[in-house]
DNA sequence: ATTCGACGTTGAAACGATTCACGCACCCTA
DNA sequence: TAGGGTGCGTGAATCGTTTCAACGTCGAAT
């Protein structure tokens, strides 16, 4: 009775289980599973019978405890909830299906803790490597890693030591194109809602903002009115421009974003406080996100090649799992692109 | 010197490794590392010393084999990259967190392959409970998996078996809303951008859909148009504006599409082919995701309680753990809200 | 008739961590 | 001084799979 009507199984069935009933070894029970054309076509019916009546299914872990490694590897992404990375990850994830390998993916959520603890629980499960976008300090960590023979890439910053591989985008020129626009456009005194100098693009991007005006021959220290938020999201953009609205001082009559999202918080606050875009306020995001052109004023962005990137993130970590020693490491960078949109310029 | 400059581990250090360097036996390791009261201040010391220097991290497979089973559930959604399931998955993580519990999210890409690819994957590697947005025909396999000792919740549909739980809102009442509120603003004919009925969201919002005009005393079969895309996000959109125009016959004055990807599609296509929102096309999404407001026309949406969702599913899947046998199955049900703004309604 | 290879199958060793019954040393108490 | 705890540490068994040397059997070649 208890095995026919039992509601929950006591315990999964094993191999041997398949092997008892099915009346040959654990060896070929093994061998049916993962060379069926070494069995003979009777033995192997019978396991496959057997396999069905207990509804066996493998265990993967002693599966992997045995072959040491599995097809997998890993990628923690700063904000998983970003149109960016979502599609970083689909360009990630289209390369690794070419080779059968799967993806652990992980939102660190910009917080260096998390970042660690899931390079850790990726560790312990053995994934072969690592795509990370990494916060400030664990550079080291990464180095780390990748003695104890896990392959790490970095995604969407540049790597700052030889012997690791890196794909980004300029995010310094980035930084800079968004500027020399407004600039271009008659803006002196531009805000710049950035996140915090943990965060490598929020670094480069400021170093192109700091070019792109003293190029034009601006003092930074005059033109410049930065606010740092705490998350690169909408609530983070709302948060930022309450600030800068209620800070003392000229008000400035443009404003960049650090991503989209953020834009997009940012252009609910504005609205909220009644300030007309563009002519009051000039913005401009980056990303290039989905719903960028869509908004009640299409929002200027920078655009990057997100699918390019994951997936050429992917290519780079499985070349050097496949080629070994011989693996030249590198850092491939792609040039971002100015979108002009009517939140910017109002002759579009 | 192989030792000392290796670049590359030959091997990951085991805790046999460990035990040695430390002088003492596999089980203290072990116990340094689980019940640390347990050992003397002097040999624990020793001990992590050793860890430190051979840099150990355990090993999840051999921990897990042992153990039989690990705090981790699995989660299945239709698509990562709709802000709505990221939103869900972050309340299932906040519920999971509480309890130690880390979870494995993929997306199904509303591929039922996918669907069964995955959740094979998680039962191979021993999860306890699963939270899915089931494709049709997947019902037996989950009722299998449940009768294997895999707890299931059903994660926005509502359950049509008795002893599996789920969390939904009701998208009946939903597709009711929308439709009941275009035709409140006297459209008679009117388009309706669906999924594939393989979805159940998409059957049940068309019931709602199907009763509102019913009930307003319209004839569905002349008041709908109805347009049936491959996927739902805004490349399913588009491409189902474009062939809705494309069509003969009179061009509807309204349109519902079936969540607020679809409606950005949609919304990008309409703009192409020059109609005017909402004057000649009044348009309704579904799930008021963060960017709906802020549209170039605000996105008349249907809400739903994103957060709460993924929270609810996850508590369910928890307690149905720890309670066991003694567990009531329920199916808990959302209400949907009705935002209305200017894509419907011109006066908004 | 013997040898040989091919084929199919076997069974035990290994992977690395956890667990638990047991042993040892020491101190306290009767 | 014997008896009984207590506190620490040990080491073998165990989880389920894969791998591989070894074995029997059969048919073909010599």
């Amino acid at each position: 009775m208890s095995t026919t009507t039992r509601g929950r199984a006591d315990r999964r069935p094993s191999i041997t289980d398949v092997a008892k009933r099915a009346g040959v070894s654990v060896g070929t029970v093994s061998n049916v599973l993962n060379r069926p054309d070494q069995v003979s076509d009777t033995t192997r019916d019978r396991v496959l019978v057997a396999i069905e009546e207990l509804q066996f299914v493998r265990n993967a872990s002693a599966r992997q405890l045995r072959a040491g490694t599995i097809q997998t590897v890993g990628a923690i992404v700063l904000d998983i909830a970003n149109p960016f990375f979502t599609e970083v990850a689909r360009g990630v994830e289209d390369r690794l299906a070419a080779d059968e390998y799967t993806l652990m993916l992980s939102s660190s959520d910009e917080d260096p803790e998390r970042e660690a603890r899931y390079l850790r629980l990726f560790e312990e499960h053995g994934v072969q490597g690592v795509m990370v976008t990494p916060s400030a300090g664990s550079l080291d960590a990464l180095i780390a890693l990748r003695d104890r023979g896990i392959d790490v890439v970095l995604l969407d910053t540049t790597s700052p030591v030889d012997d690791i591989s890196s794909v980004a985008v300029d995010d310094v020129r980035g930084g800079a194109l968004a500027v020399e626009h407004l600039v271009s456009l008659g803006h002196t005194r531009i805000a710049f809602i950035n996140g915090p100098q943990t965060i490598k693009q929020c670094v480069d991007r400021r170093e192109g903002v700091i070019a792109a005006l003293t190029g034009a021959g601006l003092d930074p220290a005059a033109a410049l009115v930065e606010v740092t938020i705490g998350s690169l999201n909408a609530e983070g953009g709302e948060d930022g421009v309450n600030r800068l609205l209620a800070a003392d001082g000229a008000r400035p009559t443009a404003m960049f974003c650090v991503n989209d999202l953020t834009a997009l918080g940012a252009l609910r606050a504005l609205r909220a406080h009644g300030v007309s875009i563009p002519d009051e306020m000039a913005v401009v995001g980056y990303d290039d996100v989905v719903f960028a052109s869509m908004l009640t004023v299409p929002l200027t962005s920078v655009r990057q090649p997100t699918h390019q990137l994951g997936w050429t993130a992917a290519d780079l970590l499985l070349r050097q799992r496949s080629e070994g020693a011989s693996f030249q490491h590198q850092r491939v960078q792609f040039q971002p692109e100015l979108v002009i949109r009517g939140s910017s310029d109002p002759s579009t």
